[in-house]
DNA sequence: TATTTTCATGAAAGCGATTTCATGAGCTTT
DNA sequence: AAAGCTCATGAAATCGCTTTCATGAAAATA
């Protein structure tokens, strides 16, 4: 009962040719005569054949399939991403095998290697943190891989990104200019790089220029949650910070929430300033002032540079910065 | 400089032993002899053979792939369901193949088919519509497919779903029960079966048990997103509804935030109920009264049935409905 | 017209595994 | 000790395609 499967063979054997010809149709190689093509076309279209895309893979050592690791598909930043590259990849006929990863170093290597194992063409990379073990996996895989929304300060993976440190110290700036003194920075872990290394240093670097001093109890380290967000904001509170930039937007709902709730006023008592842009940062009140990101497109041009790399091209540049902005809203006052 | 790779046969020299017994070793059949495996697992170790999927797929015929078809991976309420349906996929050894649909059927159609030419071993199909063409192709697939929280009224497609009709009903028999007389019901598109054979099946329901008028003045049609909420508010507030029951959250965070801006106060002015439990339910303020549905579990219990399928097993029932809650939050009064 | 090129095509060798079948060695069983 | 089994192993076919190379025909050149 095992449904009947058309193969290249019998295409070959009806159309009365090769199995090299039939090949060359489906494969729109332009050494066909005209007359022969039309042939074969019309016995592929009798006979409904499809292509066995794993034979040919095997065959010409291309999948046309690129792996895509990313922490969690249900977290919207990344998400947007995976969308970005999906419909680039859609655009130059690759697929996307997707895993997540949560992040966890032992569980990215793995998931590389099945993709290796899958014979990807390619990998695209999300996460929060590269380790050694990571870095010296991507040097070992055979296929390239390109970053996208994520930092490794030390390697030299093609990458996709914004200026997180400037971005971040615009925003702080930002917040200096409007008479802040104790200004709190709440981030995700900090042994993720894209925190201790860029956030925090450019962070540090406002501070620096408006002569502030740099007080690390107003760093605090959370999860990148809701409610990681509404349990963080006593703190905040407590610690006599007028203003916070915060390193995601769903910690961001949570502290303006748990804010107003215990009497908090946003943006009079507490100014905040997030990083991501997502829908959450519109659907809050009042609704946050973000870094702008052009989250699609991180996605769309680490595809691209991909397909370039699995072509054998040279990359214009490795390591792309998007311009990134700063959109104001209610959770921060006008600047005066 | 391509990066040179071990195959099965440069372990059976190396090992001194046939590809045929390397194979068995690989895939753990038990006919080996201790001995030999051990000296095969060195060599393996040794030479950091990995075995390449794709001719394993070819010569067994499976690939351990399975395609997952999603509307839009940046729609949290689908994203939710493929993070189940990966992790499950994980833990059985499958990879995930994810392609956004847009819910376009062509598009649909289109997937459904390079996946089959990638020679998955089944689909997870999810999508708020399936038609005729859709319905054939499942047929034709060679592939066993499960849809995940996506109906189809005709088809037999085994499937993983909530009671969809009965939640809406208890949700506006809930705002009947507190006197409300007119109740808008805020939907996606009616083309969709879900929208016009479900929820609204399940609103008219509510309403016919309590004797109130059936009225399609009050029944909106609109897109799945934040912006036609707020678009879609005050035609609502100009009906007249003293409540609305929203088919997707985003839609009904802009509803509220609408409303509140226009100096409609939820609940007292207006009632919202929402249906799919997502974060947005917990940031707006007031926050949502929402369906709750296992979102996680949907595409868990999918996934694990699509296994079983792929192994020639027999399905206890094709049909899964899965328990559905409501949680109360603000935008809804009190029951008296 | 003779010679060289170009073009369209087919034969056949892989690609790197799995799997069937045959075989012989070592054990049981009578 | 003969016959029958079980178990571990290898040889070789196979999966469905791509790709190289050879070949003869047709077109271009001399």
């Amino acid at each position: 009962m095992e449904k009947q499967t058309v193969t290249i063979y019998d295409v070959a054997r009806e159309a009365a040719v090769s199995m090299a010809t039939v090949s060359r149709v489906v494969n729109g190689n332009p050494n066909v005569k005209p007359a022969t093509r039309k042939k074969v076309l019309a016995v592929i279209e009798r006979l409904d054949y499809r292509p066995n895309a794993v034979a040919r893979g095997l065959a010409s050592k291309r999948s046309t399939t690129v792996g895509v690791i990313i922490p969690d598909v249900t977290n919207i930043y990344f998400a947007s991403l995976a969308r970005g590259i999906d419909d680039i990849a859609m655009m130059y006929k690759y697929n996307i095998i997707l895993t997540n990863s949560d992040d966890a170093g032992e569980q990215e290597v793995n998931v590389l290697n099945t993709l290796m194992a899958k014979q990807v063409d390619g990998v695209i990379f999300m996460g929060n943190h590269i380790d050694d073990k990571l870095r010296a996996e991507f040097k070992r895989a055979k296929a390239p891989v390109v970053l996208a929304g994520t930092v490794d300060p030390q390697g030299d993976t093609p990458s996709v990104n914004i200026d997180y440190a400037a971005a971040v110290e615009e925003a702080v700036t930002n917040l200096i200019q409007r008479g802040h003194k104790k200004i709190a920075l709440a981030l995700g872990p900090l042994s993720q790089s894209i925190n201790a290394e860029y956030r925090l240093t450019g962070y540090k670097r406002a501070l620096n220029k408006a002569k502030l001093p740099y007080d690390d109890k107003l760093v605090y380290e959370a999860g990148y949650s809701y409610d990681a967000g509404t349990k963080l904001q006593p703190v905040i509170a407590d610690s006599g910070a007028t203003a916070v930039f915060v390193g995601d937007d769903e910690m961001a709902a949570g502290i303006i929430n748990a804010s107003i709730e215990s009497g908090v006023s946003v943006p009079d008592d507490l100014e905040v300033i997030t990083s991501n842009d997502t829908i959450v940062t519109q659907i809050t009140r009042p609704a946050i002032t973000s870094i702008t990101q052009p989250l699609y497109d991180i996605g769309a041009v680490a595809m691209r540079m991909l397909t370039k790399l699995m072509n054998d091209k040279e990359l214009d540049e490795k390591t792309v910065t998007l311009p990134y902005g700063i959109v104001r809203r209610a959770s921060t006052k006008p600047v005066e």
